[in-house]
DNA sequence: CGCGTTTACGTCGTTCGTAACGATA
DNA sequence: TATCGTTACGAACGACGTAAACGCG
């Protein structure tokens, strides 16, 4: 066994079990990958994937267990490189998060533009995902950190730090009768509209579709979309009345009328995810520090070690309360 | 970097950072853990150990860190070839065991004795320790698991599954007051007489201690000693009073006279201690079904996942009910 | 016939053990 | 002087890439 051959294993895995393609992207010849995989399974005693033909078929029962393993493996290996390349203080590395549109539209670009300048040779990769891809992404190692939204409790996966908390906004073409009138709607009245939200309210373990369901009501939801540009440009188009996450509304959107919507839905909370156990560069802390000034340095390291689940870190700040925070930082 | 640069890594770590007595145990020569270490420095770009001349002296700060790290991925390893020898029905392996005197003298011999029977190729290995180095031994990767005994709540370290409960027993020389009276003693009685017990009842935390302090007296210890065996060879001898654990008490000790102490002291618990995310042989799940014939073999499997605390685990019996369990198990 | 895998083969790099050397206490 | 680590060297192994063959859709 040897980390070379984990490594070509996990390629070969994360490639649809296609070896030409693992081959490539790890910057290797197929018959290389081929030939380490068999000796891996035969030091091993079993097959690691189901052959059909001369092609890899499925994953077996125990190549799985074994690719978790090595994931593991890698992880550490990772580690310990993140660990020397800190040391070296050297400046140059990867900053990978997989996260949903609506974070990466609106609330990671101030910090991921502050952390450009303090380390411009950082490269940040974007990797956007749907909600229930962002964690699996983090747990198969493709990234360093989630960003991710919850309502109320964290994600079960890794280790969870509460960003900021956030609320939802309903937003009307400006000529429309609930931007005229001096009181907010009710839920009643919100579910008698058409509505235009994003794709995950359709779920019922929406929080949105909770809210309604909680009161007996059932929300009319005209029209889902992806991302909040898609629904701020159909709720522009008279489709309906928007329901979104409150950074999705920036100075500009001028010819949309918003009204708050924190009576009717509980408050969100986002989340910076990382694997347990990780190191984290110091140009990672630099960031979570732009993202989330209130994460003490100090405790965000005794988290990551799994000293216990802290529910309650003090201090998380409403979205519209950050650049306070980041100023005063 | 290697699973060879780090398993020499490892060796040279735990051989008190003697080069040479590591690479016998890895069954290598010495220069070429010299040259692998040196390699692997070379590719991290900095100093595991603080050499004081040709000789290594200490382990740097970072190297701590690696070397932490190393584990685990050895760890994985292990896991990934034990994953490997069970598919393939290897009967043979190891089992390593670190634990307290008691445990190894009284408690453990039927399982081990059964477990022989059902897998004669196993070999096993007691690490006798002392109390606190016994979840070192674990922590380190030394044993596959550990067994140890607590008042209350289960150790910090890893996954601890409850294998039974006992009872602290008071034993005198036949011919003592004690042994004549119908009462057992109280607390009081039994600060004012000499006492033979652990080594490790002399330490604030122990609970022996806690039971005479909560009610404001300070037992005299006589003497203590490593081991049962010891303690009730100086209770013949008439140095004092035994307090020491029910399951040393064998029926062959019919020439002491034993009390119970349950009134007078908290039960304890004796847990075996995993590490979390380990693999276990098949013949390690028959050990612990052997030792702890109420802790169900899924559940054991569950908890290693690390899927939550479980406090309340049912059905932990007694030490004097465990060999009936047995029986029906 | 294209795609993907395996087999075959030659080259190159690396590791390993032996042996000699050097430093330290 | 004994112990422990480094350097030097030659042999052997193993990994890698190229090229060709094989199977499958």
């Amino acid at each position: 066994m040897t980390l070379v051959q984990l490594r070509y294993l996990i390629a070969i895995a994360d490639s649809g079990l296609n070896i030409t393609l693992a081959a490539e992207r790890v910057h290797a010849t197929q018959p290389g990958l081929s030939k380490q995989l068999r000796q891996l399974e035969d030091e091993l005693g079993f097959q690691l994937f189901v052959r059909k033909g001369k092609s890899l078929d499925t994953v077996t029962q125990a190549g799985a267990q074994v690719i978790e393993r090595a994931r593991n493996i890698l992880a550490e290996a990772a580690n310990i490189r993140a660990i020397a390349a800190d040391l070296r203080n050297d400046a140059r590395g990867e900053l990978r998060i997989a996260t949903t549109h609506t974070q990466a539209r609106f609330a990671l670009p101030a910090a991921i533009a502050a952390l450009s300048i303090s380390y411009p040779q950082v490269s940040v990769h974007l990797q956007p995902s749907r909600d229930a891809e962002v964690l699996a992404q983090l747990e198969a190692g493709h990234v360093d950190l989630a960003v991710i939204s919850s309502a109320g409790t964290p994600p079960i996966f890794g280790v969870a730090l509460p960003a900021y908390h956030w609320q939802r906004v309903i937003v009307t073409p400006p000529r429309h009768p609930l931007a005229a009138r001096a009181q907010p709607p009710s839920l009643a009245e919100l579910a008698a509209l058409p509505l235009v939200s994003y794709e995950s309210s359709l779920k019922t373990e929406s929080s949105l579709r909770r809210a309604f369901e909680a009161v007996g009501l059932t929300p009319q939801i005209a029209m889902t979309a992806g991302d909040a540009d898609l629904i701020k440009t159909y709720v522009r188009a008279g489709l309906g009345i928007g329901v979104l996450a409150e950074m999705a509304m920036q100075p500009g959107d001028t010819d949309l009328h918003c009204l708050p919507a924190d009576h009717l839905f509980a408050a969100c909370t986002t989340w910076i995810v990382l694997r347990r156990e990780s190191v984290l560069r110091e140009y990672m802390l630099e960031f979570i520090r732009q993202f989330a000034p209130h994460l003490e340095r100090r405790e965000v390291i005794r988290a990551l070690a799994g000293d216990a689940a802290i529910a309650d870190w003090p201090g998380v700040p409403d979205w519209h309360a950050r650049d306070a925070l980041a100023v005063a930082a």
